[in-house]
RNA sequence: GGGCGAUUAACUCAGUCGGUAGAGUGCCAUCCUCACACGGUGGAAGUCACAGGUUCGAGUCCUGUAUCGCCCACCA
């Protein structure tokens, strides 16, 4: 047997297995010859190749489920990727262009789509050996999953169904604009902040009158392209201006006074200014009335010739310099502090312009109104449930989708414009000529698709769609999609209004929206906050197994995770007590001479009785809890409560396994043959009660648990290919649970008694022990040995009577009684202040329980079996207090 | 503006049928007993944010308040 050191090493163990286990290749094996199969959508990692904590726990919890799912026998695929990382993507790509010193213009599209993938590969390379490295079994060489040329195809084709549906569509309209990125983007890629602004109310002068309407705005550079002003039709204040114009300020230009509902009579001056060209509302206040469009910026948000005197300006200059013509020409009425809900760019932070542009949408009502339908129907499920709600609220206010980006990077649109005769051509193949004129003078569209575009069609285009393939009939829809709530809009809810479209089923038959990892002053994560937590640090300093095992463990759902070190540093030690646990094991089976045991072919745990069918207590009681076990384990993960699965291998195998059943067991040992030809029925049963444990522990510590798990038996095979426990009713034993609860009992006060009495630690002391039933009296006999050693005791008299005199070295309790030999005289004020205490502690409960059982209602309404339960707990509560205040007389 | 969530021991959090509150860490005492001091044993510690209500009974259900956090939103 190789050497075990006192500490658990997990950098020399964890290195090991990453390779092993890649080495052989799990999953091919294992995809090859089960069934049936369980299915995952798998967020990418980020293709930057810097991992953070949220990676590591969805990644966790992803890893988990899988071998969970494995060791059921589950044939399992999950469905990674990188393609679709655009994000990160452009982020890998802007710095490795300013690093090498490339400029994307100069070298050309062709050469660029080169160098991208080229870095996406790498990047890719670098995520798989970091992902292995924490733990993570999936096995990343499926190539057709992380490099798809066969995607492009697939994008191309969804366009063009879309397109031909209508459902696609291309047109003038408000979008927002990031003047940095010099892009339209999303509505969804616009983050909102709250900030400090003014609203400036400014005279606007009524033509034929000297009059003013004063309309109030957040932006004063926009009024360059106002082409009306409009009130309320119902708001009589204003009634006299119908029909009237006003002479818009510092332009000089005349602009009507419309009616229309854009304005509300309640907000600021009721009036409000029209500038269709630089907002959403106002554009289709001007469809509604026939205005003209006025774009008075540019891509970069500076003032173009439209402007007049500002051109050139950037906005915020242009925006000053505005304000102090308008207060020179007493046309500014007011200025008060205003917040704001001002949008920003969620890639460079910049400020969003509303812009008005030619783009391409998504119509998405006909696609919403099916993946609406699909998760009220119970297609697809949602774990937090509370998402489902969220999720349909979102998918019923849904707007149009604004797909094109004016980037270099992601799918091009399909569409071809005729430089003879204007025709814009939608197309499957590249066009060489145009349809309709024959013209070769043919340009694609210079605008990429967004992101999420090709994301959307992930979960079959990697299944190798449009071709109807194997892996397609089997895999699709998939089992499961586990992703953190910031996507789900972004990308779940895409995947569902594309998968119903072109599968005609949804892609996935659960979505579980995993935790938020936050720091330890319950900040969200952040590389510009500078407060991440590094996994590759930290599972260096306490291992991947204790890494993982807290990120399980915090992770009830529907909250966020508040990552702490000293979380980590108690499940080392778990580690820890673990690896010492199996230290024990192996070392008493060397030292008795034990022949290398060998593992039942199915991994079930039925305890082998000794040579006259006898089995020990401990035997018959670790076999029912751990079938327990097994059952209540499957059952927190069934509902993917990966905090209640960990919490309880962490209780057992620490306070049942090690602190009972390992305790226990020395006395077997001691008793058991030395130097067998044939295992010993005591040690048989501690290595299949241990190899069980192990099993149930391994989906959350898979390292430790396979190291472990191969020295405890000459294998060939992983424990992560080992069947999980199963739970056996016929494995329960009712008896030994109870019997044991007794024994625990027994020993617990006699401990406690010790240490109250304040008896020496080392020294052994003699007890009697009175059994007031049967049971006890069982106990006392049948486990006088496992008494003595437990509560460290020279001797365990089974008394024949009750003792005469209470208190001071004597307890009593309604099964037994205990009298402890103490040599030196009992503190008497101690001791009457230790029962004073269980006095008032007893009466108050029994006031509480009067309190119910003489309240006439209390009987006529609770449950028969709440009533029964509380008086049995009136009466033993009564009988012990009777001898607490007997003691208390006696001790005077 | 709309919606969601949180508030329980010193700290971080469980508590999903309403039936006198649990864990880990930390703390106190004690023991280096031949698996483990990253350990053993014992112990102390809570007006369950606040105010009402429903109920025989509320940490749990309802209403309101306060504080914190998040998401969504085209009122200038």
């Amino acid at each position: 047997m190789a050497e075990m050191s006192k500490q658990y090493n997990p950098g020399e163990i964890e290195p090991r297995w990453a390779k092993e286990w890649v080495e052989k290749r799990l999953f091919e094996a294992d995809a090859a010859s089960r069934q049936p199969m369980f299915s995952l959508v798998i967020p990418p990692p980020n293709v930057t190749g810097s991992l953070h904590m949220g990676h590591m726990l969805e990644h966790t919890q992803i890893d988990i489920l899988i071998r969970w799912k494995r060791m059921l026998g589950f044939n399992t695929l999950w469905l990674p990727g990188t393609d679709h990382a655009g994000i990160a993507t452009q982020m890998v790509v802007e710095r490795q262009l300013a690093e090498q010193g490339l400029d994307r213009r100069a070298m050309g599209r062709e050469a660029f789509e080169k160098k991208v993938w080229e870095w996406k590969a790498q990047s890719g390379d670098t995520i798989k050996q970091q992902m292995i490295r924490l733990g993570a079994s999936c096995d990343w060489s499926r190539e057709r999953f992380t490099l798809d040329p066969g995607l492009s195809r697939a994008v191309r084709k969804v366009f063009v169904s879309l397109f031909e549906k209508g459902l696609i569509y291309r047109g003038k309209y408000i979008v927002n604009w990031c003047p940095r990125c010099q892009t339209a983007i999303s509505d969804l890629e616009v983050v909102h902040e709250e900030t400090q602004g003014h609203l400036y109310h400014i005279r606007y002068p009524v033509i034929g009158t000297d009059e003013y309407l004063v309309v109030a705005t957040t932006r004063p550079e926009t009024m360059l392209g106002d082409t009306a002003v409009a009130i309320n039709p119902s708001d009589d204040r204003y009634a006299k201006f119908h029909g009237k114009a006003v002479r818009l300020p510092l332009m000089n230009r005349d602009i009507p006074i419309i009616l229309d509902e854009l304005a509300d009579p309640a907000f600021g001056t009721g009036v409000v200014k029209v500038t269709p060209a630089h907002d959403a509302n106002d554009f289709a206040a001007g469809q509604r009335h026939n205005l003209p469009q006025i774009d008075v910026m540019d891509e970069t948000a500076k003032m173009n010739q439209n402007a007049g005197a500002y051109a050139g300006l950037d906005r915020f200059a242009a925006r000053k310099r505005i304000l102090v013509d308008l207060e020179a020409q007493g046309l500014l009425a007011k200025v008060e502090p205003y917040t704001l809900a001002l949008g920003r760019c969620q890639r460079c932070h910049t400020v969003v312009e509303p812009r008005l542009s030619t783009q391409w949408f998504v119509k998405v009502a006909p696609l919403a109104e099916a993946a609406l339908r699909a998760v009220e129907d119970g297609h697809t499920r949602f774990t937090p449930e509370n998402y489902t709600k969220i999720y349909l609220d979102w998918m019923r206010n849904i707007h149009d989708w604004c797909i094109s980006r004016q980037l270099w990077w992601g799918h091009r649109i399909p569409a071809w414009y005729c430089g003879s005769c204007g025709e814009a051509t939608v197309s499957l193949e590249d066009l060489a000529r145009c349809h309709k004129c024959q013209s070769a003078s043919l340009t694609q569209d210079p605008d990429v698709l967004d992101t999420w575009f090709s994301s959307a069609l992930w979960p079959f285009s990697t299944l190798g769609w449009p071709e109807k393939t194997q892996d397609l009939q089997a895999f699709y829809p998939t089992s499961l999609m586990i992703t953190g709530f910031d996507i789900l809009f972004f990308w779940v809810a895409r995947m569902m209004m594309m998968g119903l479209e072109f599968m005609h089923d949804v892609p996935f038959r659960e979505v579980y929206i995993h935790q938020l990892v936050r720091d330890a002053e319950k900040q969200k994560m952040s590389k510009t906050k500078g407060n991440v937590i590094d996994p590759l640090e930290v599972t260096e300093q306490y291992g991947t197994d204790a890494v993982r095992f807290t990120l399980a463990i915090m992770s009830p759902p529907g909250t966020d995770i508040v990552l702490s070190r000293d979380r980590m540093d108690g499940y080392r030690a778990f580690a820890n007590k673990i690896w010492n646990a199996a230290r024990f094991v192996f070392l008493s089976l060397e030292k008795a001479g034990a022949p290398a045991w060998i593992p039942p072919d199915d991994g079930s745990f039925v305890p082998v009785p000794g040579p006259e069918g006898e089995l020990a207590l401990e035997d018959r009681w670790i076999c029912s809890r751990l079938s327990r076990l097994a059952a209540e384990m499957a059952k927190a993960w069934e509902d993917y409560r990966y905090d209640r699965a960990a919490d309880l291998i962490y209780h057992f195998f620490w306070h049942e396994f090690c602190d009972w059943y390992l305790e226990l067991k020395k006395l077997s040992f001691d008793a058991a043959p030395q130097n067998s030809a044939k295992m010993p029925p005591a040690f048989e049963n501690l290595c299949r009660a241990f190899d069980v444990a192990l099993r149930l522990l391994h989906p959350m510590m898979p390292f430790i648990t396979e190291e472990l798990w191969q020295r405890l038996a000459a294998r060939d095979s992983s424990i992560a290919l080992a069947p999980f426990p199963q739970h056996d009713r016929a494995r329960l034993d009712e008896i030994a649970e109870k019997e044991m609860a007794l024994l625990q009992e027994i020993i617990g006060n006699i401990r406690n008694m010790r240490a109250e009495k304040r008896v020496d630690a080392r020294l052994k002391v003699a007890v009697e022990l009175y059994a007031a039933n049967g049971s006890a009296a069982h106990i006392g006999s049948q486990h006088r040995q496992a008494i003595e050693r437990l509560a460290n005791l020279s001797s365990l008299q089974l008394a024949a009577k009750p003792f005469n005199e209470q208190g001071g070295a004597v307890r009593s309790l309604p099964d037994f009684s205990l009298k402890i030999a103490v040599a030196e005289a009992v503190d008497l004020d101690e001791e009457r202040a230790r029962w004073r205490k269980e006095q008032q502690k007893l009466e108050q409960e029994l006031t509480v329980l009067g309190r119910q059982l003489d309240n006439e209602q209390f009987l006529a309404k609770a449950p028969q079996h709440v009533v029964t339960n509380l008086r049995a707990r009136r009466e033993e509560v009564t009988t012990q207090l009777a001898k607490v205040r007997e003691t208390l007389r006696k001790l005077g």
